[in-house]
DNA sequence: GTCTATACACCGATAGAC
DNA sequence: GTCTATCGGTGTATAGAC
């Protein structure tokens, strides 16, 4: 359908926009074919290890993204409420406002679930943690600093799912909003 | 494995077990036949339409469980503050206290999901509606009361997601402690 | 590196005996 | 109502030409 023969970046997109909309299992190698325009046996060849191998590596590619357009943006020398709403707009762009999903959370369940569940579970104690660092910063004593990360993260990744459900993506920006707006610091 | 020939009841509980915990995608008629106890052609005998039918009576009878376990103890002449705890409490017994998952949310993606999508998103307009009551009930203006309702209702799945993701089920209660002791009212 | 053709397992679903 | 046996289709994956 799209993307001929082009860079390994571009297929690898292509790649993720199947395995996000329609999760592992509901992912086929002739969608995965179509999307990239490639032909099954091609996707071999870059990919020996198959569906599979391509998932493990988009997973690694979004962590890596979340990590990078987020996460990271919690360091630094700004005041630690700037950092954590730059945080919040890091991870709006990464599920594209709320239209797109968060492939770690995507592929953590499922039939490919099982080999990542440690990966995933690690990379998430690790951003709680710095997400909890942060509201120190601004503030706050460690426990409640802890409550405060995992509301803010459960808060993201809640509202994205609800957002979905009522039908209204676009209602996920909103709500981060308003969750910047109630940010301590 | 399990359930030999009972009451619908039964048979109705072991088919939601494997689809709530492999989504319907990953959900095998094998997988269905084995958790029930009965051969695939049995199955046809009480779901004529297969898999899926098997999903839309199970997603039906989840909203009803979801409507009575949490939803319904949002009426009543309790104080306002009261009734949302136990509607909190009661979404936790939903979910098995963390351990389980919502199906309403779970069907709602993959090949399944789009012949919902509607149901779904009509009902949880509603059940935003009526939890925004209540807000409203214990004071709060009508577009605070909007926005604790949705941030009730993300916090509660982003909490069930979070905790999963991280490896601890468990501290899903924890979490639901702590949003309780905010609650106004 | 990409393709066509194909292998082979498993999927959802059905036929028909009991 | 349950079973065994089996169907047609599709899934993942491979062989081998170009």
């Amino acid at each position: 359908m799209a993307n001929r023969g082009q860079s390994r970046k571009t297929l690898l997109r292509a790649l993720r926009e199947v395995f996000e909309a329609k999760g592992f299992d509901g992912t086929t190698l002739t969608q995965l074919a179509e999307s990239t325009g490639l032909g099954k046996a091609s996707l071999y060849h870059h990919f020996p290890g198959g569906k599979g191998e391509m998932a493990a590596v988009l997973l690694r590619g979004s962590v890596a993204e979340l990590e990078q357009l987020a996460f990271a943006r919690l360091a630094g020398r700004l005041p630690p409420r700037q950092r954590l709403e730059n945080f919040i707009d890091g991870f709006s762009d990464y599920v594209s406002g709320g239209e797109g999903n968060c492939l770690v959370a995507v592929l953590s369940d499922g039939s490919s679930g099982s080999e990542h569940r440690e990966l995933i579970a690690q990379q998430f104690h690790e951003w709680i943690r710095r997400l909890a660092a942060t509201f120190e910063d601004a503030g706050a004593k460690p426990k409640r600093a802890e409550r405060l990360a995992n509301d803010l993260l459960a808060g993201l990744y809640g509202h994205l799912l609800t957002a979905r459900l009522v039908g209204e993506p676009g209602q996920f920006k909103k709500h981060l909003k308003n969750m910047k707006k109630r940010l301590p610091g």
